[in-house]
DNA sequence: TTCCCCCGTCGAAGCGCTTCGACGTTTCTC
DNA sequence: GAGAAACGTCGAAGCGCTTCGACGGGGGAA
């Protein structure tokens, strides 16, 4: 292994010249940093990331911690970790890979060995059992997602309640009057995350304002439930023309359903979803959606992460603003 | 930061003790270790991972190399890498993740800086650029999947071939005469893995040997395509009665393409995949499929380039077993 | 009893890098 | 033209850990 010596014997110079040649800490004379960067090319010297990280107290690593837990969109998860490491090393940082299996311990485990400077969290719950430890820990993190206690915290989000608005009010800009929301399965609602229940709020609040008959349904993950849930709405909502989707798993069943009942979409019905792009694209009917947009908050994660490790400041709660992509699945109401 | 010395001080011994009691290098008093461990939690000690790796040029982290590509398919990676993680954990490493992005240089960063001791390279092509670095570099790798010339590298996969033949013998054991493969999109028996075309030869050479009639079909992967190539398998081998499906993508479509073209699966056509189980269990007509064990070939990878990383000798090439489920998809041949 | 060896522990060196203080040399500033 | 300030470089210390050689004490072999 060649190393700082070997360099600086083979320039001429100190260690210490090579040192601030490379940091650009101290003035050095630009004949010497040719001289320098000679050698190292000539040697093919690379420092050596333990001592550096040593020395300065700094690893230049950041953990990703990425959830397991059945029911995440896995293409999402894949999407957002790729970003992250992207933009990690566009400032010059490596990612740490920890899964949400090794808990707690983990972290404090790579926080407490000085491996990383910083976490990213993934999947974060309203009571997530890592929040004492992030805000106890000596190196800054970013959620991914709100906790219902985020005081202390930087968290950082689609705005789930202004995607949930925005989706109502492009149906009643349509003409829909009476309008539902499939949303996540159930359990979703009780113990995970915050987002469920912001879509919800969203879109009730947005339907009241513009005075259209609503519902809401939870739905489970399966086919089967989607048709169940498709059934009960023509049955409850007979005027119903308008469904929001907010449910990865079950959109193209539920379309699927719908058109088998009968009604075609947009012709009959108009269906907007909260969903990644991707998904939206790719079903027989691209829908009109709000996107989910994982690369993007990876990106921005590491970037608030950066900015803190630099001593900056940062916002508490970023909330991304929802954009919507028109697509073939919504239509001005068909005035009967 | 609490220190080793500060461990010392508290317990009384040198610094040189705790690190042997916690090593186990050198004998140490059961009484002496008990009070140096005590001392540990007392404080919260950890060793310093950069410090750690400096003194030992041991960072106890592994690179892993996941494909960007499109046309992957992402659930397998994210299996795969979570299997790595998991794998890694349990021997007391850590993971860094890159990107195929970073390419070569990324691969020589992370080696020459001794921020990894050890690399998994993901998605290997038949001539890929990466292999004479990898033979370079002063530390051990793993290549999933098999390059042209695996010579000096180590290498794991599915026995790809074993898969192809495997399906045409469950094929042939059913009764089935005239049988078919659709496989990869065109462009992958160029210029990609391996893969794809070892599959061929198993397909081909158990059809061979089984006197069957057979053909082989590459399929782009989109529904349009799969129904192209279902009219054409009707056309051209009117007595087919069995099918191998290697082909993610067009799975379900093709499966769709043949019932609404008027045969039933299993009832007039038999169809076998070679797939992730997750994805032959989901569809509508679940397939009877050989598995692609992703998550055996992370930990396998792991546990090999430990191996090496303890200085032992390992196998160049390590070919799985193909282990076939038997789902509704297939039947005996109906005796017209 | 003597010698040797092993056990248990310590001190010091060293891993490769950064950074602080120091010092000679220029270059301004008034 | 003298003092101050800035420039360019060096040497040494230190980051926290492991490991090598050394050493005193106790037990076994002779």
């Amino acid at each position: 292994m060649v190393k700082i010596t070997d360099v600086a014997r083979h320039a001429g110079v100190s260690p210490s010249t090579v040192s601030y040649a490379l940091s650009g800490k101290r003035p050095i004379s630009e004949e010497t940093r040719q001289r320098v960067e000679a050698s190292i090319r000539a040697l093919g010297y690379r420092p050596h990331a333990g001592a550096r990280a040593l020395a300065t107290s700094r690893s230049k690593v950041l953990a990703l911690v990425v959830p397991l837990r059945a029911g995440i969109h896995v293409p999402v998860v894949m999407q957002f970790a790729v970003s992250v490491v992207t933009t990690a090393r566009g400032h010059d940082h490596d990612v740490l890979l920890l899964t949400q299996e090794e808990g707690e311990e983990g972290l404090r485990r790579v926080a407490d060995t000085a491996l990383v400077d910083a976490l990213i969290v993934m999947d974060v719950q309203l009571a997530d059992p890592r929040l004492p430890l992030l805000r106890s820990l000596d190196r800054p993190s970013v959620l991914i997602g709100f906790p219902a206690e985020p005081a202390g915290l930087t968290c950082i989000d689609l705005d789930f309640k202004a995607a949930g608005e925005r989706c109502v009010e492009h149906l009643a800009g349509l003409g829909h009057r009476v309008v539902a929301l499939v949303g996540s399965p159930p359990e979703v609602y009780v113990r995970q995350t915050a987002f469920a229940q912001r879509v919800v709020q969203g879109f009730t609040a947005a339907a009241d304002r513009g005075r259209l008959a609503s519902s809401v349904h939870p739905c489970a993950a399966s086919p089967a439930a989607a048709r169940a849930v498709a059934e009960q709405l023509l049955w409850e909502q007979p005027a119903l023309t308008g469904v929001v989707v907010h449910n990865e798993a079950i959109l193209e069943p539920l379309i699927d359903a719908f058109e088998e009942l009968g009604l075609r979409v947009p012709g009959d019905l108009s269906v907007t979803a909260i969903c990644p792009d991707e998904l939206a694209e790719s079903l027989r009917v691209p829908v009109t959606s709000i996107a989910l947009p994982s690369g993007e908050v990876g990106a921005r994660a590491v970037e608030l992460l950066v900015k803190k490790l630099g001593g900056k400041a940062v916002p508490e709660a970023t909330l991304l603003a929802p954009r919507m992509t028109e697509r073939g699945s919504t239509a001005r109401r068909a005035v009967a």
